[in-house]
DNA sequence: CGTCGCGTTGAACCTCATCAAGACAGGTGG
DNA sequence: CCACCTGTCTTGATGAGGTTCAACGCGACG
């Protein structure tokens, strides 16, 4: 299942290195990160990377593939909190309590690059950058919190659905990905789980999508065919009727 | 309106001290500590203590008083992101993009001590257990958006509201207050807002679990009066009615 | 070829938003 | 001092949006 590999990649060559690190690294910096950065895990889709409660020792970035977490709860409920893809840093929620808070999963095939706390920690005293650089992707996950919460606190299901692909094609672009065309790597349930909705909802709300023929649907690949319409919905206040206050007729 | 102070109580000799600096620091360190903070605002009910897309100076810490922060909208929507009190730091959004993406309200008169950003990243560098602190903060605060996001994603009004009781009953227990008794300084309208509800919600919502006899509310103050009932309701997944389902009576 | 996971669609129900009216407290001005 | 106003809160009536339950289609896989 977790097939561990000495890594034949470095960072200093790695092809989505600008995704990760820090830039203005010096030889000498560069190489030091190349050291800490000794191992890489492949993961098998469905596998797990991490679980909450487990000791936090790593962050993970992802090279290749693509992960949700989840919050658990004693119950067994589960909830998505947050969709990764490749460049992105894994485990954040961990630094708090140094243990994970999440339980991390991948959704399809991946690898990932372990970066161990403690060596972390340690080089981050000399190479001050890289310190400046994990307080910025953190308070940066702390926006895109933000951001979700404000989804699920007041959008309606279209303007939820279409924020969440406006969101994944945006991060997929910055990867060099088509921006008009996505292969979801999630289940309607996972997407419903993290918009606050149902499964059948999502499908539904794709499907009124696809009617007005703002998108494309095919199972799991989805085209922009509209992009302007997309946003209008993902804006969307109020957009069915009146603009002015109509039918509040009072005689002074 | 915004008040400043040159600081006459220093952190090594604050009454909250706990709550806002890591432990084990050395005298001398303390000293450092106590010659960067070295302002302190007073900020009146109703004030903005910092403002979206306003470029990122400082960080927070709120001695007396608390705060509210809201996500602001092209279209001019605001949501509350989060409540804060005494002794918890306002302002990490801030670091990713260098500008707030946050505005933070005070809902009374309060009193806040202001780490300025460069100060702080220097005395960092020497304090290393400071950069950690931060880091762990940090990390708090993204494992709190976490739970709100599960909130707003996965749970019925009273849940929500009970969830939001006890939250906040928890934190102030930490400072030494009753931990059955609370004074909300928002209105039912912010407390809407973060929980991604409609004000009238929350009043009736309120209503019922004082029928219920599980809270006593006189307008603004609140009283547990069957904390058991209340941690039923949050976790409350069914148990209005029918354990086994009923009225589904069908001949197969 | 049957099974299983995933997705779609329909119908009924329910929670919560919306609209509306009124109560109450605190503050202001006559 | 009272009249008035404004902001906040409560409560009721109504309906829309989304959940729930259920049935079915479809492709992958053993």
């Amino acid at each position: 299942m977790l097939e561990l590999h000495r890594i034949e990649t470095t960072c200093s060559s790695c092809r989505i290195r600008d995704l990760c690190m820090p830039v203005g690294l010096s030889t000498t910096q560069m190489k030091q990160i190349d050291n800490m950065v000794s191992t890489r895990l492949k993961i098998e889709r469905g596998e797990m990377l991490y679980q909450v409660n487990r000791p936090f020792k790593s962050l993970y970035a992802i090279r290749t593939g693509c992960f949700k977490t989840t919050i658990s709860r004693p119950d067994g409920r589960e909830q998505v909190a947050n969709f990764y893809v490749s460049g992105e840093l894994l485990g954040l929620d961990g630094i708090a309590s140094n243990q994970y808070t999440c339980n991390a999963y991948a959704l399809e095939d991946s690898e990932v690059c372990v970066l161990h706390v403690q060596q972390l920690n340690d080089l981050a005293m000399d190479v001050h950058v890289l310190q400046q650089h994990v307080q910025r992707i953190m308070s940066h996950e702390i926006v895109n919190d933000k951001e979700h919460l404000f989804l699920l606190g007041s959008m309606k299901s279209d303007a939820r659905l279409a924020s969440f692909l406006i969101n994944l094609l945006t991060r997929l672009a910055a990867r060099g990905q088509a921006k008009d065309e996505l292969l979801l790597r999630m289940t309607r349930e996972e997407i419903g789980s993290y918009l606050g909705l149902t499964l059948e909802t999502v499908s539904r709300t794709f499907s009124a999508m696809a009617k007005k023929d703002i998108i494309a649907v095919d199972s799991r690949s989805i085209k922009v065919l509209q992009p302007q319409l997309l946003h209008d919905m993902a804006e969307h206040h109020e957009q069915p009727h009146c603009q002015q206050p109509v039918l509040t007729a009072h005689a002074p």
